[in-house]
DNA sequence: GACTTTAGACCGACCAGTCGGTCTGGAGGC
DNA sequence: GCCTCCAGACCGACTGGTCGGTCTAAAGTC
């Protein structure tokens, strides 16, 4: 912060490493006691800021776990649409997708904790949010479905309600593995996963 | 309660009945503001009742919220349980449960949302409760799931991780119901619902 | 020396929980 | 039958603490 003669560590300083220090420190508050646990007090602690320096960087509590949430959902969306162009046919692309999504979270579990369980329950603001989000995934996940489809890889089904029960299915299988730690690693449970996700829909597993 | 010649409407009156209006009033406003939305004043305001009257039935608001939770988590445990034993069969069985759970919440909005939403991400003390909550109806699906694999039913498989999915699933159609209002009646999900859960076992719809 | 950034004391709203007190109905004495 | 007394249900003003957000003064930067 003050005096700096450049350090081994690359001297994080400067406005924008400072505002990086306390939207980490805040990932990690958040995902710890969640939203209405943490104190902007503990999060500004925890990033060896200040107060002032945090109402600088961040309008409001609530905003900076939007832009939390943003940033997360922003990269994840992304390396899963990556992972998703590598494959041909729909439904090797959702299990990309499925793989990308578990791998990332598995990296992550503060992550993982405020996508799935931090936001939910807090009133209006963050349901329309978080709601705005699962249908954003689901749409996408519509999307493939509706291809594989129409390329005859899977009998027709009704597509929106299967995506969010896979939502469903996988975002629970997460949390079991936040709270309770099993499978470890998380990704033990994949291969189960799809196969039950591409029989429910009649595909065979395309490894 | 006390004494009681038989009246058509019992009378709401006496400590019974002020406990249960604010038990009512409680499942009310938590349903539609969350628990940290919901001041103590307003659930007493809702009742009818006063604050003193409160602390007097209820050591806290935590507490309230437990019982609640509770007092939820046992009918619905109750309503399945009796839906499953007029059932032969285990996929039966199964399907009867489902039905059960979905007429539930579908008749009682707020209840699915105190139990599906409001309680997470609240901290420790809750998650600990709706976690071993999870687990037990766990249990119960993978419990049934592996009768199916003794009967000879469907194939084995990782019958504790498919009943994680099947609950995520589930609770996902029905939370998504809770806020889009698709599909209108809930209900209506049931047939697709229940066939991609079937299917991901590789058994056969029993309707 | 102007402008940006930081520090942390401070403010005010909010709210769970408390406490002194009231009211009602019934038990028991007479 | 009437009166006294008590338990315990109920009331709501109040308190103590917490926490989001502000503000001023100073340090750093160019």
């Amino acid at each position: 912060m003050e005096v700096r003669e450049s350090q081994v560590e690359p001297a994080p300083e400067g406005k924008e490493a400072t505002r990086q220090r306390i939207l980490d420190a805040a990932t990690e508050v958040f995902s710890e006691k969640g939203y209405h646990g943490s104190a902007v007090d503990d999060i500004v602690k925890a990033a060896s800021a200040s107060k002032g320096s945090f109402y600088f960087h961040f309008p409001s509590k609530q905003e900076i776990f939007f832009a939390l949430v943003d940033r997360l959902i922003v990269a994840l969306a992304r390396s899963t649409e990556e992972a998703i162009a590598q494959e041909r046919g729909a439904l090797a692309k959702v299990s990309a997708a499925l793989d990308t999504v578990f791998r990332t979270f598995s990296r992550h579990r503060s992550l993982a904790k405020i996508l799935l369980v931090s936001g939910v329950g807090l009133g209006k603001a963050f349901d329309e949010r978080l709601l705005s989000i699962h249908a954003r995934f689901a749409a996408a996940i519509k999307s493939h479905l509706d291809e594989a489809v129409a390329e005859g890889s899977i009998p027709p089904i009704d597509t929106e309600l299967t995506a969010y029960v896979w939502m469903g299915a996988v975002n629970e299988v997460i949390v079991r593995w936040l709270y309770t730690g099993k499978p470890e690693p998380l990704e033990g449970a994949l291969d189960t996963l799809r196969e039950l996700l591409l029989r429910s829909i009649r595909a065979e597993s395309q490894r």
